[in-house]
DNA sequence: CTCCATTTAATTGCGCACAACTGAATCGTG
DNA sequence: CACGATTCAGTTGTGCGCAATTAAATGGAG
């Protein structure tokens, strides 16, 4: 047994600890937030939205609402209006689908689909900001995933 | 040298990696959020509120704004209208520094130092809810705070 | 075919994050 | 001491994130 006089080993040196886990994680996805907005002023995009765009340029096909929600993990109270910036910027159209009547698809407009070629940079000059390794950045991802994995379970699934 | 097809080793190849880096830590921040969102509503906190919480419940004496801010990299415009709830919520007070009138200290009531008991548990249960290990959290957050650093400088400081 | 449950977007309301600006207090230099 | 630069908190405006609600379309059971 150790000698130790230290008085809690238990929930109030957790709540130190804490300030830490979930901590530097947020104020990692702020400072990513920051980098980006540098690199896309020039596109004009924020950030979620640069991320919607690049669910549209992957996929060509235009695609519903709902498959972008599930895509990036946002719901309709985010998407719609943003969808709604992007058509105002004139970088895609919403329409009706003909066969569900319930269904928007959001479609890249000519304007949407050029805008890729002066965002191809973007990602090397992130990937030089963050001044990871390519190992890192992998073992990170893979740490991350999991973590979201385990912290939807435990939130109820949604 | 390899037999290979592909036509695209550059940046379009990059545009959907980033799509990985940035976004699973995007992902991880929010599903913490969920899970937090959760455990802070007995206490009628949101998730930022707590970790305000957190620093004035660590550091007993009264905080000026400015330290509060360093500590959770947020300026005036996000704090002002937080700290506002949290005194109209009764658990701090701010007032004018005597020896400097241009800053306020936020001071805890004894209610907000009250609830510190009922937030123990808290760090417990999120531990358990991200389901990594000891040493897979050390790890993350080493990452973190080295990704954050990085970042930042790129940035410009700020 | 009718009716009810489900699916899908949109809207509303609240809070956070950040840039840009304002105004007051302080500090430094001449 | 005086005056200009700096520091500090607050305000405004924009956009994201999410819960809760609404409304329309769809699908299935009777």
């Amino acid at each position: 047994m150790t000698t130790q006089p230290l008085p809690l080993p238990d929930n109030a040196e957790l709540l130190r600890l804490d300030h830490q886990v979930c901590f530097s994680l947020n104020a990692a996805a702020r400072a990513f937030g920051g980098v980006y907005r540098d690199a896309l002023k020039d596109l004009g995009l924020t950030y979620p939205q640069y991320l919607t765009m690049l669910v549209l340029w992957e996929e060509c096909a235009p695609q519903p609402v709902k498959a972008l929600g599930e895509r990036l993990r946002l719901d309709s109270g985010t998407l719609s209006p943003l969808l709604k910036r992007l058509e105002a910027a004139g970088l895609v159209v919403r329409e009706r689908s003909a066969e569900d009547e319930r269904s928007v698809v959001v479609r890249l407009t000519r304007a949407g689909e050029e805008l890729r070629e002066r965002a191809l940079p973007v990602p090397s000059l992130i990937a030089t900001a963050t001044g990871l390794s390519r190992e890192e950045a992998h073992t990170l991802r893979a740490l991350l995933e999991k973590l979201t994995g385990n912290l939807d379970t435990a939130h109820g699934g949604r």
